[in-house]
DNA sequence: TGTACATCAGTGAACGCGCGTTCACTGATGTAC
DNA sequence: TGTACATCAGTGAACGCGCGTTCACTGATGTAC
């Protein structure tokens, strides 16, 4: 772990984190593999003995990125057991939490342009990052009566919309798009008020 | 409006446009200035009579799709009147359609980092198109009792989060955030269960 | 414990390339008379 | 209508730069005996 001298020790990992730490400040595309390698303290050569490229580098990240989701996702599920409403509303604060802790992985797991099925390894991770987002809809919508019962993907769909609104447009550095409220609280209350839509919640406060 | 011979005739706007063709390609970060010059069919020290460099360019997209939206908005605003809910799911609807006809537009406006402080003309366009937003919600909100009234502020930050988070996720080239529903279908479902959740639609279809 | 050697992970020089930006220039257009 | 001239909008050559990628290399590490 450590890097003095010839060998760094972990080159691999501190690629990824110096990726993560670009993304952050620059954007997907807006650095290159020389840039990542220097962060590194590296020479860009040597990228090569660990990555194909810049692609493949950002890949990695993402991937990361979903597992720690995937995690976070699962441990919040957990969480709100055996309430199906306690479970879902703890998964869309892991949501935001995640964004807000993990921009870079963030970045590169939903604005980068890598494509899930890019892996196998990537789109497993996907998969049950998601998932744990459409089974936590799944068991909500057990409890709307069958005739009135969205479809639950429909419903993950929304969520996960909203959610991913709010992050984009309230809790990142998006200038000109600040809004009063704090983006937990814009999250929580739209949820609140669409799951008030949907019957689960007492129609009155 | 030719382009034959030594002068272009209206190069500033071939430029625009092109740099709005490469955005949609490639992102806002990922294209050149000589590239989106050569798209034009110029030299790249032509462009350098219009702009002072690329950040300028998509700035100028950026204002001019502050201003087709602002039409947009204000046009549909008034399709709806003078019933304010049909005002509010008119604007919500020309959210979406102005993302899906000019994503080169949206993209610069809303995911570029090109601030809207940077210039008085981008404020003011940008403040006036969201300003239509903000005015339906803040009619359609007098028709909550006043004691269970969220802030229209509030309940435009919802909705925008909602539209823009169905645009970036369902409505764009995102792979891996497909979705079985169109985009415009998910939007129009998730808006009327909120609207549900605040009394303002009949809770019983 | 010591030595020889294979493997590994980095270096640094080299390459060709396209970039942004500048500059003096030149061809086209518009206008005064 | 014609001519002279100012203005404008583009050219193309030049510059220095950092990039991605390759390659033979070398220093460090691990292991067999």
């Amino acid at each position: 772990m450590g890097k003095q001298g010839y060998h760094h020790g972990n080159l691999r990992q501190a690629l990824v984190v110096a990726c993560l730490h670009l993304i952050e400040e620059k954007g997907p595309t807006g650095f290159t593999l020389s840039e990542a390698a220097r962060e590194a303290g590296v020479t860009p050569a040597a990228v090569y003995r660990h990555f194909e490229g810049r692609e493949d580098l950002i890949a990695e990240a993402a991937l990361q990125g979903y597992e720690i989701f995937g995690d976070l996702m699962e441990h919040a599920y957990g969480t709100g057991q055996p309430s199906a409403l306690a479970s879902f509303e703890a998964t869309g604060r892991a949501y935001l939490a995640f964004a807000r802790r993990h921009p870079g992985h963030y970045v590169a797991m939903f604005e980068s342009g890598i494509s899930v099925q890019r892996t196998p390894a990537l789109n497993l991770a996907a998969s049950r990052a998601m998932g744990v987002l459409e089974k936590a809809a799944h068991a909500l919508s057990q409890h709307i009566p069958a005739d009135k019962r969205p479809p639950p993907q429909m419903f993950a769909a929304h969520i996960w919309a909203l959610s991913h609104g709010v992050v984009e447009l309230f809790a990142r550095g998006t200038p000109g798009a600040r809004s009063p409220f704090p983006p937990e609280d814009l999250l929580e209350s739209a949820i609140g008020i669409y799951l008030r839509g949907l019957g689960l919640i007492a129609p009155d406060k």
